[in-house]
DNA sequence: GCCGTTTTCGGCCCGACTGTTTTCAGTCG
């Protein structure tokens, strides 16, 4: 069993033991030991090996590392057994919904034995809440309103969604003029995650326009916005509204003097920030969303910039896509953050396609917008046969289209065009190409667009024989998963990685804002265990191309470096990068054997 | 349940906002 699937047991157990009545305490030990082993770079289950290295870690006392062996051991333990036959699991569903926590939960069990959202939905219906202590109307509507949210989604939007949205909130804020000094995204979308919950925008107030009365007068501005669905809040220096789409936007207006904390504070993660807090108080601080302070006295000792709070805190700066207590915290107090990727060090792009299957612009047409991005080179990866819907081409065809884009190559575009196809991985494994094509390709992707609910030995299988196969290249959005709608599919990703390695097999960080596949625990996993890797938009119109910036956001939070993704290097040592054909590797190694035998 | 050079008992991250209350509990991030 793993850290996280560990961290998840007993934020479950706190969130049971908080309906429960816990005492305050007791709760936040559950959730404490959570977030420590969810940040943790060691395995619980090793650790569980030797109880005394376990209690040295801050937070995990008796009580808690026998719980840990248990959970180790068993895959449960005693405590949320018993905590699940007083309460629904179905209860951690209802505890999900907008205004109603733990409290009102418990009480709307016991009162009712209202165990699920739809148990929660009906007496809401029936006019039943709203005369209880505590509720009201209002309070019933909200429920409702909470409902729906639960019943349409997760609640969370793609990243290129989120973005849009920010942008144009942004602008018209803007349009405020002089009273508004700056506006900043923060929160999960500054952070880089793939989907996003809500939109989190900090408003720095000018200097001179401070007052109640000229904050109260940019706040109406900013509820003028054209999108907004519905105001949810309308505080001092807080506005909340919903957009049509659904997505909840928090905007926070504040002094510069304290944007540095608040930036901190509003881009998370929550896990991060309890971790930093916590390492406040140890140092005899206090660190809350306007300024770090000094315990004793609250003497303001920073607060206007981030930078500035986490070097008071001894740590360096930590970029936002690492702040998810992943081990962050202790690698910035030993300076051993890494040297994350940035966009302006990607050289190429791996995977697009064109007319001839399903892309939206001709050869020519993708080639001029990655030039104008600045890559140095493309791969144009048309789909193969068996991808049907999306006319895939067949042997025929793709020879013919192999030609087209050397013929394209020679027009001198201002970018090397690599002739590439993504080739399927059919149901046993085997590529959809015959060794024939695949030899003529300059860069084989392969990729899965059928049965993904084989079962995990037959899939694990399936990926193996592919990354076998001489000719595969790049395996391109490794899991399948797409954001919001289909889950990865199930594989040991340990024997994969292990495979890629092996056979020289990079794996494909897909930009495509529906997939951003692999996910950053992955993208980490490959970096330490010398997988390479590349970024690649998966691009189906010119359009998509600059996509890859959130391929790189989604590297960043895979902690890797320049030198871990092979499309940051030029061309020609790109190509050297790449797994070698069969063919090449025979020349090679017969040039090395003579190098050998001239000495 | 954990922890301690102010504490072995009494705290646990912290402040804003809402809605239901008439001074505050509950929720949220």
């Amino acid at each position: 069993m793993d850290n996280k699937q560990i961290a998840r047991i007993l934020r479950e157990t706190a969130q049971l033991l908080e309906i429960d009545g816990a005492i305050i305490g007791r709760y936040r030990s559950y959730e404490k030991a959570a977030e420590l082993i969810d940040g943790l770079p060691d395995s619980i289950e090793e650790m569980v090996k030797d109880p005394k290295k376990l209690k040295e870690l801050p937070g995990i006392g008796d009580g808690m590392a026998a719980h840990l062996a248990e959970i180790v051991e068993t895959g449960d333990y005693a405590l949320r057994k018993k905590l699940l036959k007083k309460y629904p699991a179905t209860l951690l569903d209802v505890l999900q919904l907008q205004s109603l926590g733990p409290k009102k939960v418990a009480f709307l069990w016991s009162n009712f034995k209202a165990g699920t959202v739809a148990d929660v939905e009906r007496i809401a219906k029936e006019g039943k809440l709203r005369d209880l202590p505590g509720f009201g109307e209002k309070s019933e509507q909200n429920i409702l309103k909470a409902v729906e949210v639960f019943k349409k989604s997760s609640g969370r939007f793609h990243i290129d969604v989120a973005e849009d949205a920010a942008m144009a909130i942004v602008a018209h804020i803007k349009k405020a003029g002089k009273a508004v000094h700056d506006v900043t995204p923060a929160g999960s979308l500054r952070r880089g995650k793939e989907t996003v919950g809500d939109l989190d925008l900090l408003v720095t107030l000018a200097d001179g326009h401070t007052s109640q009365k000229h904050v109260d007068a940019l706040a109406k501005h900013i509820l003028e916005f054209p999108g907004i669905d519905q105001t949810l809040a309308h505080g001092e220096n807080k506005v909340s509204f919903t957009l049509q789409n659904g997505l909840q936007v928090d905007v926070r207006l504040l002094e510069k003097e304290n944007f540095g904390a608040a930036l901190l504070y509003f881009t998370g993660s929550k896990e991060h920030n309890v971790t930093l807090r916590g390492r406040a108080n140890d140092m005899g601080y206090t660190l809350n969303e306007y300024a770090l302070a000094t315990l004793k006295a609250e003497k303001r000792v920073a607060g206007r910039t981030e930078e500035e709070i986490y070097s008071k805190l001894k740590l360096d700066f930590i970029p936002p896509e690492l702040r998810e207590n992943a081990g962050e915290i202790a690698a910035a107090e030993h300076h051993k953050l890494p040297h994350l990727i940035t966009l302006a060090g990607m050289k190429g792009d791996l995977q697009m396609h064109s007319t001839a299957s399903d892309g939206k612009n001709s050869i020519e047409e993708m080639a001029e917008a990655a030039r104008q991005l600045g890559h140095q080179y493309i791969a144009i990866t048309d789909h193969s046969k068996a991808v049907t819907v999306a006319n895939g081409l067949d042997e025929k065809r793709m020879a013919a289209h192999i030609k087209k884009i050397h013929a394209a190559n020679d027009k001198r575009l201002g970018i090397r065009l690599l002739a590439g196809a993504e080739v399927d991985i059919l149901k046993d494994g085997s590529l959809d190409y015959s060794d024939e094509i695949l030899a003529q390709l300059e860069v084989v992707v392969c990729s899965v667009h059928s049965y993904f609910n084989l079962d995990r030995a037959e899939m694990t299988e399936r990926m193996l024989a592919a990354i076998e196969n001489p000719y595969t290249q790049i395996i391109a959005h490794p899991t399948g998963r797409l954001l919001l709608r289909r889950d990865p599919i199930d594989y040991d990703m340990e024997k994969i990685l292990e495979a890629c390695a092996k056979n020289g097999v990079a794996m494909e960080c897909n930009s495509y804002p529906d997939r951003l596949d692999l996910k950053d625990v992955y993208l980490r996993m490959c970096k330490d265990r010398g997988v390479k890797v590349v970024i690649s938009t998966d691009s189906h119109s010119a359009a998509n191309l600059s996509f890859i910036r959130y391929g790189v956001t989604m590297a960043r939070r895979g902690w890797l470096e320049k030198h871990d993704v092979i499309n940051t290097l030029p061309t020609e040592q790109f190509l050297a990068a790449l797994r070698p054909k069969p063919g090449a590797a025979k020349l090679r190694s017969v040039t090395s054997k003579k190098a050998a035998a001239r000495r």
